[in-house]
DNA sequence: CAGGTGCGTTGCATTAGTTGCAATGCTCGT
DNA sequence: ACGAGCATTGCAACTAATGCAACGCACCTG
């Protein structure tokens, strides 16, 4: 809406992607060096960006330290955490905690496997949307026309043989979800790793976040990972009862 | 620099605060609510506003996603973590990992200690400047001039009795430090915590980050911590070594 | 060491994009 | 059902962003 903003936000992304000079960051803007360099500093004014030794630019540290604070915002998280350190503590596993905003699903907390063979993944990360246990449960709760649009424009890489491999799948798997209330991605994502969830709803009853539990197989078995289930289903129902109880979406000030 | 730009991004430490509905941004942005209206559209656009369902708006998910690229752009984190989950097991203490940015110290590594007590701290949050051990140790090393300008422009807040009271006896504390090569926090930020650190140095011999153990007095006595700055700096300079011998500043693509 | 290339930077005239206003639409509370 | 409060839209006025061209600077190169 805004044609300058529009501009100077979209470099931010770009310097994701790693450090850029001016001209290569003019360039991808197609606009003029000059240009550039006045969004560049803007940003920079802000902390949002940062020149490194080198002339080049790179993403700042103000950006960390706000999405800092909006983590600290979501009061999901810190409901939750306790709970997810809790169930760490019996099971051993990772557990993670993820939520869905804007056609994404992404990962807000996490408390790390305390066997040796470690998952990877990271807080902030978007996760694997058409496969990870935590986005079934988030997108089988949108309203049915949110969803098939969803579906309908997502990608479905086919990450493993078993991977979810186009939209009529995924619906499919959705609905399955959203009536057994749990979900599950066995080597969907790697091959040797096996997920169970469940969904965490707010007083309305719709899903505002989705844990699970993630092991290698080297470790457990998927059987052995599902026996798990009741717990992680009690753990979530627990975040549930303590999310409702509480302010739902109150102010955090 | 750029007006517009700058008043969208003014916005981003607004909403950090908390949720904020329309006019409220319009007033502090001092503009009219259209406008204000078509910033928050276009920074919801990119993702880094989320409108919730009570209209307001709060900081959006991208930003999260985005801080986690940056701080994946950043080598010294990557290098260094492995050691820092190290010296971790040996103590079993919290360990930080901090860099020095544009008037800020910020920690962008954590391990968390593995006694029941444990110290409040967020990777991404701004540490306290004037006390913090690993703040003396970046600030320390900053050319003269730089230095003298930031402790006259920083505030010196009395955090304990023990906290730096103001910017001679800071600059006293950051020659010290300098000159010692290593730093500690004895209870200056909060009365019951110590912390050793010690600086991480690039191929030129600056110090490009700092690093620091960190426990409460109910488990460790001060003098006891700071039998641990051997194996502290010897882990720092662990790191130091392989940061050097690799590509310093390079491109991460 | 002179000349050249590639980059970042600056001042300025043009014009496109942003602004604030006033009017409208919408939602909620009474 | 009515009104208050907020978000939203279209529009004309004008401010502020744009691209150009020229300059400065550092680093190569012959």
């Amino acid at each position: 809406m805004s044609q300058t903003v529009d501009r100077a936000l979209s470099i931010l992304p770009l310097l994701a992607e790693g450090p850029a000079d001016l001209g290569q960051v003019a360039d991808r803007l197609d606009v003029h060096k000059s240009t550039a360099l006045r969004l560049l500093r803007t940003l920079h004014e802000h902390g949002l960006v940062y020149r490194q030794s080198d002339q080049r630019y790179r993403l700042g540290a103000r950006l960390i330290a706000l999405a800092q604070e909006a983590m600290e915002n979501l009061d999901i998280r810190e409901i939750a955490h306790p709970h997810l350190v809790r169930l760490n503590e019996q099971c051993g596993h990772t557990v993670h905690l993820a939520v869905y905003e804007e056609s994404e699903v992404l990962y807000i907390d996490k408390v790390e496997s305390r066997y040796p063979v470690r998952m990877y993944s990271r807080i902030g990360k978007p996760v694997a949307i058409t496969v990870a246990a935590v986005a079934k449960l988030l997108l089988a709760d949108l309203p049915e026309g949110e969803r098939r649009a969803l579906s309908d424009k997502l990608d479905y890489p086919m990450y493993t043989s078993r991977s979810t491999p186009n939209a009529p799948a995924f619906l499919r798997e959705l609905d399955k979800v959203r009536e057994q209330g749990w979900a599950t991605d066995l080597g969907g994502h790697e091959e040797s790793i096996n997920c169970v969830a469940a969904p965490i709803r707010g007083a309305d009853g719709r899903v505002v976040a989705a844990m699970s539990v993630s092991a290698p197989n080297v470790v457990v078995t998927a059987e052995e990972l599902l026996t798990l289930l009741p717990l992680v289903r009690r753990t979530a129902d627990a975040i549930s009862g303590e999310y409702s109880g509480r302010t739902p979406v109150k102010d955090s000030r």
